[in-house]
DNA sequence: ATCCTCCCCTAC
DNA sequence: TAAGGTAGGGGAGGAT
């Protein structure tokens, strides 16, 4: 029984992590055995995950699941209560696995677990959905699902995997979204249980009308790899047609190489070949889940990389690491080029319009086409002695004339304007992308920029891999980028657009908003001339369009509206080659059928948010929405714009004078290295890259940003996209950029040891690097920054202004030198105990700074027991609940694999043993308070190449030692980064406030307001972290009182936070809520089962049972919603 | 309250 | 082969 888990997990092996605390286990233990009967669920299941569009579009999501085995485990392991076992709880071999298998035994254990003994898990294998409202309520079915092993999900995600859902009624949006899911009647789940088997759920099929199922099982698995997102999603939620395959788990999830399996995948057919597996052949989960699994997500690695990565020189001539790399890249890519002109096209529209607003011209009569030959490859604006028309922003204008808007957008682009060249491919499915001819042949991931509408009616999509076109369409013809053309047509035809327009605003190199509300109204004047008499702004648009197809020999269709939003979706109508005036009379019918990502600004996201909290995608269901309720669910802005949007409203002006920000770099392509040496050398070539791009447009700037894309573990080392970054994690760190004198910079060499420095202190394996962006902000002109003061001398007033602010100078520190920040080592009490933890300072635990913003290279270069000191500590913290985070800086600073928090960096480091290892025991960590004498300011350290971060981490006589080293080297000369500690350079910056280094404060200690044995007394979580304990005289503070909703807020607040932080923490949160779960048993286990409904009239004990009972719901409800989320996302990162 | 950092999201 | 760049709005949550 308990076989599956262990042989295939070999959990036990795991080294990754040792033998818990002792008495956490202990306590743990007693959690969990009371009488918990763990009817382990099994269900595979799932994992919501949210992936970037981008990322579904890799290639193989196909993904050769494997998904039946550890199904098949789990199934096995149901009743091994051993799967509980403190032993294992502290091993991570398998994690994944084991992680998986505990959020449903989580399910289980606190669902069903409750009193039930042991239920026949009739629903094993199911994930259960429920749609609106149900006649037995949601509440009750979900009890049930729970109860007889199956999976409730709260949420039908796209990305989750429902295998049914329930519901009473749906919408006829819903009927259609969701022809191919199983749509089944409450009845199914209820008459199954009192039959103590599962009815087939045919027999129950939901019929509003007609259909509802009817293509059930029929879909191809190719049905599933849509790069489109909403097609995605669906194909997400249909799982269940494909019996999962039994197929090996390609290899361990945490192992660090692991994934590099299943050649196959590029065929999503061939992945299809499943074979059924006995536990679910009702409804297997799909592959399509298993791809989002971490273990199995696209771990299918691209063959041919693979191949070709395994020459040396291959690698030297064409990844990252060749010399010519970046230009190389850069010359290819699309996005590149179309970021360029977006910011090349809003500087021109700029400059032509301050031409107008300074000159006496009222036309536009100067072409920007001209500007474009001059200007060699760029979009010179000197000569664009321009004129627009009416040309004011039409801002001031603001008669009380309704705007009137037009989205002007060419069909097909980089299509239309390739076919002019290919005149003969007109009427075919043709699209534009690297791969030409026969090259890549079928299995091609290069990606399609721009397909016609003829290749559209097949299913394709821009951004879609050539090989997921060439399925959908074998006779896809391909033709070639011709940049240097895209932008010419551009430029004329914003030209064009000059003349027409009160004002415009560049959105694209094929894509511009333009106001002509004047020109509308001058031309409404001779309606006899209109090609459209009764609506000159449609005959406008019309002269428009004929004028960029004169000059362009391309279609441009046109959206009309008095807005933005209105003028884009009537765009949507009007293509291809068209025009369309959405007026607000037709805004209802028009929008309704439309779904929330069919709106400017809301895109894949967004989409799955709404159908999670609102149950609804579709504009003319969220139409019924409160505005608080979107809010609430959206955020307030996206809020607030849907709302506004769907009633037809959005009073955005046009923008186009808004000066640039940011000025950055990304690469995330063919990034490969070797060793430190190539990162290094890369990111100086980033740097320099940076630098031309600041000194094109006189720019320097005062701050930078590193953004690291670090192959995600569970990723294959090749990613299933050629040369792609693959599933990642993501890290960003900023610091104060500047040069020797203190000024803004845009010189390639400070740019480049800021950001070298910022890699550096995260001491990443360079051999897994994927993408890497550096980013500069806080720009001023650079004549600016020559003659401006170095560090922006902090003024006795602040500068109302915005870009120079000088948020990080503090009083004192006017030093020319603003990297080096002096910072009073903080606070007295040097000595300060941690048992004497006071209201102002009850955590005795040391202001570390999170993992993630170690420097590696620093830590690495620590005394052994030191360093193994420093492992032990994090170690502990990441599996303490309470200690977890918290504290300080970053306890946000995560680790995302494609927007989904996985903090992994303490498994990461974790020790490789750790013998148990009693908090309390730590000499290091249980009072390493930096004592007074030893105060070295930051800025000192600074100077000393010493992180004061870091420094801080360390007792007083290391520190005192490796300020005498640094000082020692610094005489001397030393190595670059070999030095004992270098300086993490995220420092820098403001941080330094940011953790008062030497005092071990904890930081916003966890503690629970308010609480204490008596009500008003405040108990905390200490540095033990034996939460338990807390728990516990949090709940014995109060039997003779219902809990404080605040505390309530704030236990749940920090166990969803702590869900958030790490692998590590959900461990903990479960064992947490499992002994919150005993305790609670022991004082109101009557009351479990109580539902609050019926709670009138009952005794003052019970009532505050019940309302325990309900905290603790609630609590888990938030828990399981995060942990759901995160989960999903770590698991399942396709 | 408001700012700042570190993201997330979106769009082309 | 393939060339998954980027700017800017926003939000969460800590610092001030
Ligand atoms: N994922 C994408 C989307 C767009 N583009 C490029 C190619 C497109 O031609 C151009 C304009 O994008 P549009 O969204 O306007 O798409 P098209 O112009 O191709 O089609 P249409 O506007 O008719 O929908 O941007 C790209 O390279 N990759
Ligand atoms: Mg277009």
């Amino acid at each position: 029984m308990a076989k599956p888990l262990q042989s295939s997990a070999s959990t036990d092996s795991s080294d990754l992590f040792g033998p818990d605390d002792p008495e956490f286990l202990e306590a743990l233990r007693n959690a969990v055995l009371p009488g918990d009967q763990i009817t382990a669920p099994p269900s595979d299941t799932e994992l919501p995950s949210r992936k970037r569009p981008r990322d579904e579009s890799d290639e193989q999501q196909v993904e050769t699941t494997s998904h039946g085995v550890l199904a098949h485990e789990l199934g096995n392991t149901e009743d091994d209560p051993e799967i509980y076992g403190a032993s294992r709880f502290g091993h991570f071999g398998e994690y994944m696995h084991r992680k998986r298998a505990k959020l449903q035994i989580q399910n289980a254990t606190l669902d069903v677990g409750q009193g039930a003994g042991t239920t026949k898990k009739i629903f094993s294998g199911l994930s259960i959905y429920i749609n609106g409202w149900t006649n037995p309520s949601v509440q009750d079915l979900r009890q049930l699902i729970v109860a007889h092993g199956g999976v409730f999900q709260p949420y039908l995600d796209k990305k989750s995997l429902v295998t049914h859902i329930i519901t009473c009624s749906l919408t006829a949006a819903k009927i259609k979204d969701w022809k191919h899911m199983k749509i089944v009647r409450p009845d199914w789940l209820v008459d199954s249980a009192a039959a103590g088997t599962l009815i087939p759920w045919r027999n129950y099929i939901f019929k509003p009308g007609a259909r509802v199922e009817q293509s059930q099982g029929a879909h191809t698995p190719q049905s599933h790899l849509s790069s489109d997102s909403r097609t995605a999603e669906r194909s997400g939620m249909r799982k269940h047609e494909q019996p999962p395959s039994n197929k090996q788990v390609p290899a361990t999830p945490d192992s660090g190489t692991a994934g590099t399996t299943a050649p196959e995948a590029v065929d999503p057919a061939s992945s299809a070949s499943y074979s059924p597996r006995p536990l679910y052949v009702t409804d297997p989960s799909t592959y399509k889940d298993a791809a989002r699994v971490p273990g199995y997500a696209a771990h299918t690695s691209n063959p041919l990389a693979e191949r070709v990565m395994a020459d040396p020189e291959w690698r030297a001539a064409h990844t990252s690491v060749a010399p010519d790399f970046i230009e190389g890249f850069y010359k290819h890519s699309r996005l590149h080029y179309l970021s360029t002109w977006k910011a090349e096209l809003k500087s021109l529209v700029q400059q032509a319009q301050e031409e107008v607003e300074n000159g006496s011209t009222h036309e536009f009569t100067g072409d920007l086409q001209d500007m474009a030959k001059s200007g060699d490859a760029n979009m010179s604006v000197a000569q664009l002695a321009a004129r627009s028309p009416s040309k004011r922003k039409g801002k001031e204008k603001a008669s009380g004339l309704k705007r009137v808007i037009m989205h002007c957008d060419f069909d097909c682009f980089f299509v239309s304007v390739g076919l002019l060249s290919h005149p003969e491919l007109r009427g075919k499915p043709v699209v534009v992308c690297h791969s030409q001819g026969s090259t890549g042949g079928a299995s091609s991931t290069s990606e399609i920029a721009s397909s016609s509408y003829e290749a559209r009616s097949f299913g394709i999509k821009n951004g879609m891999s050539l090989q997921q076109g060439r399925k959908l369409c074998p006779e896809l013809m391909t033709i070639p980028y011709e940049f240097e053309k895209y932008k010419q047509l551009s430029l004329r035809f914003y030209t064009i657009l000059m003349r027409h327009a009160d004002d415009i605003q560049a959105v694209s190199v094929d894509e511009a908003l333009v106001e002509v509300t004047t020109s509308v109204s001058r031309c409404a004047i001779r309606p006899s001339s209109l090609a459209f008499a009764d609506d000159p702004a449609r005959s406008l648009a019309e002269q428009i369009r004929s004028e960029v197809r004169e000059g362009t020999g391309c279609e441009v269709s046109i959206g009309i509206a008095e807005n933005i939003q209105l003028a884009r979706i009537a765009t949507r109508k009007a293509k291809p080659a068209g025009s369309f005036h959405l007026k607000l009379e037709d805004v209802p019918q028009v929008l309704a059928p439309l779904d929330i990502d069919d709106l400017h600004g809301f895109g894949h996201s967004t989409r799955q948010k709404a159908n999670e909290k609102l149950g609804a995608t579709n504009l003319g269901e969220l139409a019924k929405k409160s505005k608080a309720t979107l809010c609430d669910a959206l955020g307030k802005s996206a809020g607030e714009t849907l709302y506004n949007a769907i009633r037809g409203i959005d009073e955005r002006k046009l923008e186009s004078d808004k000066p640039r920000k940011s000025v950055s770099c990304d690469i995330n392509y063919g990034i490969r290295f070797e060793n430190d040496d190539q990162s290094k050398a890369f990111i100086y070539q980033m740097a320099e890259e940076v630098s031309r791009r600041l000194n094109a447009i006189n720019m320097c700037g005062r701050s930078l940003t590193l953004k690291i894309m670090k192959r995600d573990p569970s990723a294959p080392v090749e990613a299933p996209k050629f040369m792609g970054h693959g599933i990642c994690e993501t890290f960003s760190k900023q610091t104060i950029l500047s040069s020797a004198n203190g000024r803004a910079t845009s010189d390639p060499k400070d740019i480049g040891d800021h950001a070298w420095e910022l890699l550096a202190s995260w001491g990443f394996d360079p051999k897994e690097l994927r993408g890497i962006g550096i980013q500069i902000q806080k720009l001023d002109t650079s004549s600016a920054s020559d003659t401006t003061d170095p560090g922006q001398v902090k003024l006795p007033f602040r500068a109302r202004s915005s870009k120079t602010t000088v948020q990080e100078d503090t009083g004192q520190d006017v030093l020319p030198v603003p990297r080096i920040i002096t910072e009073p080592p903080s606070q007295e009490d040097p000595l300060q105990n941690e048992n004497e933890a006071g209201p102002s300072r009850p955590s005795p635990t040391i202001d570390l700074p999170s993992f993630s913003q170690v420097d590696k290279n620093i830590f690495d270069a620590l005394p052994d027991d030191v360093r193994k000191e420093l492992e032990v500590e994090y170690q502990r913290r990441s599996r303490s609940p309470m200690l977890a985070e918290q504290p300080s800086h970053d306890v946000r600073s995560k680790i995302t694999v494609k927007g989904v928090n996985v903090k992994r960096i303490t498994q990461q480091l974790a020790p490789k043993n750790r013998t148990s290892v009693s908090p309390r025991k730590n000499t290091l960590f249980a009072k390493r308070d930096v004592p007074s004498y030893m105060r070295v300011s930051d800025a000192e350290l600074r100077k000393l190449d010493i992180d004061p971060d870091v420094f801080a981490a360390l007792p007083v006589d290391l520190q005192r030692e490796q300020v005498i080293m640094a000082r020692h080297a610094k005489s001397g000369n030393l190595l670059q980064e070999r030095k004992i500690i270098k300086a993490s350079s995220r420092a820098p910056s403001a941080p330094y406030r940011k953790k008062p280094p030497p005092q071990a404060k904890h930081p916003e200690p966890p503690l629970l307001k308010q609480q204490g044995k008596q009500p008003g007394e405040k108990l905390y979580f200490t540095e033990t972290g034996d939460v338990q304990t807390v728990i516990e005289s949090w709940v014995k503070g109060f039997t003779e009182y219902p809990p404080k909703q605040k505390d309530v807020d704030y236990f749940s607040k920090f166990l969803v936070r702590n869900v958030e932080s790490d692998d590590t923490g959900m461990e903990k949160t479960i064992a947490v809520m499992k002994w919150w779960l005993v305790l609670l048993r022991r004082n109101w286990g009557v009351y479990e089962r109580a539902s609050s409904a019926e709670e009138n009239g009952s005794s003052t004990v019970e009532s505050i049972g019940r309302a325990w009972w309900k905290s603790f719901w609630e609590v888990k409800a938030k828990v399981d919603t995060i942990a759901r989320r995160r989960f999903g996302g770590t698991l399942s990162l396709k």
